[in-house]
DNA sequence: CGCAGGGTTGAGCGCTCTCAATATAAGTGG
DNA sequence: CCACTTATATTGAGAGCGCTCAACCCTGCG
């Protein structure tokens, strides 16, 4: 088990996998109808949180599994290293998102490192899957959730193996701009928390050439970047990119 | 459901999630020490085997899900379509692996193709379910192997986001070796049963590409090749071409 | 104010793609 | 069994996208 850095016992019973409150988890949220007994013990699932500051890891390649993760706030990059010590980001991840699927049964097998400064809500395993042994809503759920990391993975993998990096920019945009408004945010007004290196690690670019299609996205009104900040002016045009056939 | 080509109703009860043996399912082998009643269940996974002919699909992109399939024999490609009908390879599977996680909790994502007629067994996804509530056992080794689906999904993201063309054909030889032996065949002779196209689609290259790093091995002495025919003469260099700093 | 990390931009190269021709294998029907 | 068709592979020549190397700029911070 890792240090926790800082252990915040959670005062009044949390909801958050029913009401999506507490952690902002959209990916564990259940049906309605369960019994009171059930929810109560969904409920202690979340036995603590942990604040996580910027360059902090949630946890470390080869580290022994023991929870999974819940953001509450902040934002989180995922990555592996490779023997030559190649770093490769295989996700990004913001509130209401899940870390450390990928170390189930043994060890985890990326690294999960905060973009800025987070909290997540620590969700012991062991828990789960006793849980989820009596609640077959939660059996499922958890199934799902782990059936769509694939899923998001195999995106990855058609946007790495099949498209050209203008288009792998517009994905990432628009993959972005989407998940910022489920969040409330806005969906074309927003602050990168990567750097160009970790967005040209993620779509298998180099950092010259993310740069290079930001000023060339600006240059065709497509968005204004300024450093971080991003604005969507053309969303349609940026779909549209992905729409012509190479 | 699909309409099963031809169902083959079980003699004798199977033991292959214990033995591995009817199935040849090394992916979702038991540890000892269950008793006999789980046991009994167990086997009763695999109600049906059905056989899958060269070209035809086990399931389709969008199909609801129903069932997890293992190989019993044969060869398949996993692959997904764009908008724009561009192919993305995902996966190649062979004997003793399972095919079809990707439609937990929904439909399927991607498309199971038969490279050459094969054979599998139908785990009813329901059956599964039900059963991983009951075994602790099970539901462990549930949980491991789409863990291990995300994870070797991460290998490939890594692949395609960091590898030059050379090292991505060298790991994808050296893979295919590693898994041919553990399923009983030559490590460093086998037959390729996709074309390449399919090798390039899943590499992110193009087919000609593929065909010009295979003659570049063989000048090389890394390999044989004689079309599908693959011989590797050199495990030691293939390996070395991975080690290579970028 | 100076320093460090991150970002932008330019010039030139090289890996991989595109287009095209040819070769080989695998079917298919007579 | 052989001529025909079709799918798959190989190889070449040339182009272009993204990389490398390098200089410079911006921003935050001690």
């Amino acid at each position: 088990m890792h240090a926790l850095t800082a252990i915040h016992p959670i005062a009044a019973p949390s909801k958050f996998l029913v009401t999506c409150s507490s952690c902002n988890l959209r990916e564990l949220c259940l049906p309605a109808g369960l019994c009171p007994e059930d929810l109560e013990r969904i409920e202690n699932v979340v036995y603590a949180r942990r604040r996580v500051k910027r360059g902090e890891s949630v946890f470390k390649a080869g580290g022994e599994f023991s929870a999974v993760y819940a953001i509450r706030s902040g934002f989180f990059k995922t990555s592996l290293l490779d023997r030559e010590g190649r770093e490769q980001v295989t996700g990004f991840f913001m509130g209401g998102e899940l870390l450390g699927m990928d170390g189930i049964g043994g060890s985890y097998h990326g690294t999960a490192i905060a973009l800025e400064d987070s909290e997540v809500c620590i969700l012991p395993y062991a828990l789960i899957e006793e849980m989820s042994r009596d609640i077959p809503a939660l059996q499922r759920q958890l199934h799902a959730v782990l059936a769509r990391e694939i899923v998001r993975d195999h995106g990855v993998m058609m946007l790495l193996g099949s498209m050209r990096a203008e288009e792998r920019l517009a994905t990432f945009l628009l993959n972005l701009s989407r998940r910022f408004v489920r969040r409330g945010y806005s969906s074309s007004d927003f602050h990168l928390r990567m750097t160009r290196e970790e967005i040209g690690s993620y779509l298998g670019l180099k950092l010259e050439t993310v740069s290079r299609l930001f000023s060339a996205f600006q240059k065709d009104g497509l968005i204004d970047v300024q450093q971080k900040h991003v604005q969507i002016r053309d969303i349609e045009g940026l779909e549209r990119l992905l729409a012509i056939k190479h």
